[in-house]
DNA sequence: CAACATTACGTAAACGTTTACTTAAAAAAG
DNA sequence: CTTTTTTAAGTAAACGTTTACGTAATGTTG
């Protein structure tokens, strides 16, 4: 068989069309393109491309303006990944908290996650409920997923947590909880805040005012508070009775128990404090079952505010935490890189005045 | 200067050694290793360092026991990164969900999150709340990010959002939502589940029972409500009075506005219908105001039975949804490359018995 | 207009893996 | 003891970017 030069031309312009539309159709179906897509087809370099992608400077308002072009109609959207791959930087940051689902951790988080979007961050989240070795176990993936830092809400930090966030050379700040090791933190300051939170009660005339505590011995979120607690009273000439004194574990459940075992061993109780909103409400429903009408007879404050003290009948008075904040600014802090060395901050908290403290008069006090 | 060989030996001698110094030390500071260390280090190809990693065949025991022990020895951690980048699978999903502090949502994400990472899966949370421009960013960032699969929680899913997620040729799944588009869902029968509600209701005597609607209009979470709530009075011969029927936003706040607007415009009314417990929880607040009693005269029933059900005063009778598994075989669905196409799930619900709703006698109804 | 500075690009190496292909050695088969 | 098969490796390309370096072309200066 023989070709005229015609004849071969119009088979190479055929050959050439047909490439066109399997090219065409590959952009129709093509799931991603890359940046060497978008240079071929606007006629430039990669490196063109990657300087308009992140602005930098050396190419001419008429190229951009074609790439760009370009860019837009093919949708290409750059792969992060190789980005990350080298420069080093994934944008994403690691939270780990203990139990999401609870009120407390969700609103810091739903702070971390704002801040974090706000500055063009993303966020992964790790729910640490469980047990340690779940901890470690998100700390390697963290690391292997490369974040660029992690904050860390409201758990014990061990050691061991310690020195793997050390080993892998990350910045981290800690959401109300804090350690013995240099690591910057954010939290409200426990031990005042309780004192401010009993003292309320004793300037409301109670004279007789029990405790629920958090989880005994928990040096971060008990402990402190227990002193606050203790010098609120001694400051006001009120010695200090362990009975009066009962453990729980911030959740609602724990609040019943401790409320009732309060109410077993003590006599004549006018208000009780509580360590969360949560336990302040089991106090509430335990109260409530045994037809103890709140604040009538007895005060409740608790702590915390969150939204589980506006929805308390009655709406909970508590010692407000800026939980929100204390998520935005961590992520704030952790990605200052001024702050690279510690600068911990202790957030203010106030009291919220709603409808569970009675205040008592002298008369009826004695 | 002359060196003998001699002197020349020794001359070597010491660089080489200061080399391995100096490799030592880089050892200790160094931030972390890459395949090629470990290769270098253990006499072997990084090909051999890979496949040991990956298990795939291809070395001896001998060979692997020592790369393992000198895996063990730097601490070093595969890089996810450029892991991605060659195997085009991060082994991260998204989540797209509307205010992560609400109960609902974080239960779900909870379930989410454990199941995620049962399956080896880290997940990045999207916090939607504010407005569709939002989503759509977040859309984008996790298309950059790369990752694997999509769960889209609860809100409306806009045409621009299906879009957006086709043009990525990404596996999605709607949780406790669903679409006009061929995209696998995850929900319970929102009509037969209040259907339920509100017969459980006329089942103990209730004849004049009102409801608190959610977003006036939204096809998912209202109207098939509503929907339910006509059937089930139609099916009991009772006619429907469309100011027994108020509407909120699922949030405690409007759960207080729409009880008032419910009983300033009917007169005798025994029960509502509440389609959240958090619009439950402000009606209850309401009534606890207003001094009505619940249950006693009047009955409350919620919808989603989260802890804001549990905590209620009283406990909260309500209509449960499986949110925590429903967050888990979202996961599941997403994964499963067998469920590439749809195949979308009703989850069961059930009405969990608490303290709010009273059976009414037959001489006191009338 | 020569000398130089600047602009607008292009080339290619690098980031840390995985994996197709190759090769040498060891084991099995004849 | 060959020949063939299997095993245990190594080499190098690829993934999609960024960026140091090089180089023409253009603009500026004297």
């Amino acid at each position: 068989m023989f070709f005229s030069v015609e004849n071969a031309y119009i088979w190479c312009y055929i050959v050439f069309t047909s490439y066109e539309n399997v090219y065409v159709e590959k952009e129709g179906l093509k799931l991603s393109y890359t940046i060497k897509d978008v240079a071929k087809k606007a006629n430039v370099s990669v490196a063109t491309v990657s300087r308009i992608l992140n602005n930098l400077p050396g190419y001419s308002e008429k190229t951009k303006e074609k790439v760009l072009q370009v860019i837009a109609e093919m949708g290409y959207q750059p792969n992060a990944i190789a980005r990350g791959l080298i420069n080093k930087k994934t944008k994403t940051l690691g939270v780990l908290l203990p139990a999401v689902s609870d009120t407390f951790a969700s609103v810091v988080l739903s702070g971390i996650e704002d801040m974090a979007h706000e500055l063009d961050y993303s966020v992964m989240v790790c729910n640490t409920d469980k047990d340690g070795k779940r901890t470690m176990k998100y700390l390697q993936a963290l690391r292997e997923k490369q974040v660029d830092g992690i904050v860390f809400v409201s758990e014990f930090f061990k050691e061991e947590y310690y020195n793997a966030i050390i080993a892998m050379d990350l910045p981290v700040v800690l959401v109300s909880t804090k350690s013995q090791y240099d690591v910057p933190f954010i939290k409200v300051d426990d031990k005042k805040a309780v004192f401010d939170g009993v003292t309320y009660l004793l300037e409301r005339g109670h004279r007789s005012i029990g405790m629920i505590a958090g989880t005994k011995g928990d040096p971060i979120a008990t402990l402190p508070r227990i002193e606050g607690y203790k010098k609120a009273l001694q400051d006001n000439g009120i010695s200090v009775d362990k009975r009066k004194i009962a453990f729980g574990d911030f959740g609602f459940e724990s609040g019943i128990t401790a409320a009732k075992e309060l109410l077993d061993h003590n006599e004549g109780l006018t208000a009780i404090f509580c360590s969360s909103d949560e336990m302040a409400a089991g106090a509430l429903s335990y109260l409530y079952r045994i037809s103890i009408r709140v604040p009538d007879q007895i005060s409740i404050i608790g702590y915390d505010n969150t939204k589980v003290a506006e929805m308390a009948i009655p709406p909970l008075t508590t010692v407000g935490q800026p939980l929100y904040e204390m998520g935005k600014n961590a992520v704030k802090m952790l990605l200052d890189r001024e702050t690279e060395e510690s600068q911990s901050v202790f957030m203010p908290h106030h009291i919220v005045e709603r409808e569970t403290v009675k205040v008592i008069e002298k008369e009826e006090a004695e």
